[in-house]
DNA sequence: TTAAAATTCACGGAAAACGGTGATAAATGG
DNA sequence: CCATTTATCACCGTTTTCCGTGAATTTTAA
């Protein structure tokens, strides 16, 4: 490891992103090599240099926190990735750990978490502070309310998709020209599936997995 | 006006406020009395004391920031409030407007649209940037789309959560114990005002603005 | 005070959703 | 290769939504 740590950052809110490198100026043994705005430009960045560290805000215009995580990782295993997030969602979070990054935490810890995090990650360690696993926690023990385990086929995303975009049963059959008692069928499966009531619970679900 | 503004800046992300901090401190005009991490807590911290400026998020947990600038104005209409967001959402705007804030920039504005802001706001000028400008104008041309002259009784809001929560017209009625009729009403009513096609997109207005 | 909006209720018919059951063929994965 | 999943389709009965129309009472705002 080196002593004196290369991170690049990136995030699309400008005044954050201002605001944490004026934070991690203030650390001899952290230097910052480039700022990015969104996931693309960042990777432009990476075809020139190469950081240690790149800490990368989740929600972002574009090409999204988790796309990049993955294609970074895609490319290069090794770079350490720390995800500062305002998403309390346990689904962005497992994404996030799927996708590969090193450490989770949300935007409301302070800069000795940030601090902390970076040390951490950099010294070869994960980290996800105590917010963040007990949002994983949580999720595990609802169980009713976000599963995990929920796999719904590409078809069943199309068809969930459609409605959600307001279209009835006969609508669906007719845009996908197949008959209305299979989109019936995938209906009742995706209520099953989700555990939702009806329609709304499905739509809700769409939502909050960000399906649409 | 004084020769020194003084601050208080309100903002759950702990990280967000200590960058923002960090920046205004680099300011000799520029002074922070206080810091909030919600409305509650910037409440107290106004019993005491009184900034020349208020600088606050909008999505806060508890008490949000259009609550928390309804709050302000209640007693005190001479301080000025800049409020800082990444809502995009041009209701969001109307609502902050007005509560009473002198200004809205977004958080990926930078450094200098931020001191511009305060410049602005504390010698009595508003301060809405281009950027958030053409939000409000296309909401205006996009009446189709996110209409702001969509407003609802709070029968109708207090209606619409029960339908996000996949209750059924019957459930609707026995929960607030009036005819399942009346629901239909309003249900109908509902539509109208939202141009929804059905439940699925009452839902999904109730969403958009931040309903539930 | 008077007009407008909000809230309440009713009826009836067509359309859609909901629920259960059963079944076939293709694709997938271990 | 074989079990599972996926995707397709059908039927039937009940419930709910959707749509139109009409109307009374209360509350709110000009």
């Amino acid at each position: 490891m080196p002593e004196i740590y290369r991170i690049l950052v990136v995030d699309d809110h400008k005044m954050f992103l201002e605001g944490i490198t004026s934070i991690l100026n203030q650390e001899e043994h952290l230097e910052i090599i480039g700022i990015a705005y969104n996931g693309k430009q960042a990777l432009n960045i990476l075809k020139e240099q190469t950081p240690d560290l790149i800490i990368t805000d989740i929600e972002m215009p574009g090409l999204n926190g988790i796309s990049f995580v993955k294609a970074v990782r895609s490319f290069d295993t090794t770079i350490k990735i720390l995800a500062i997030s305002s998403h309390q969602s346990s689904a962005t979070i497992h994404q996030s750990i799927k996708a590969g990054v090193n450490g989770y935490i949300l935007k409301n810890s302070g800069k000795v978490t940030l601090l902390k995090a970076i040390a951490e990650i950099c010294s070869g360690h994960r980290f996800f502070p105590q917010s963040v696993q007990a949002i994983l926690n949580n999720s595990i023990f609802k169980k009713d309310n976000s599963n995990q385990n929920i796999i719904l086929s590409n078809r069943e995303k199309e068809i969930l998709k459609l409605i959600a975009r307001e279209y009835s049963t006969q609508e669906i059959a007719d845009t996908l020209c197949i008959s209305k008692n299979t989109i019936e069928t995938h209906r009742k499966n995706l209520m099953r599936k989700t555990e939702a009531k009806n329609m709304i619970g499905l739509v809700k679900y769409a939502i909050k997995t960000d399906l649409i």
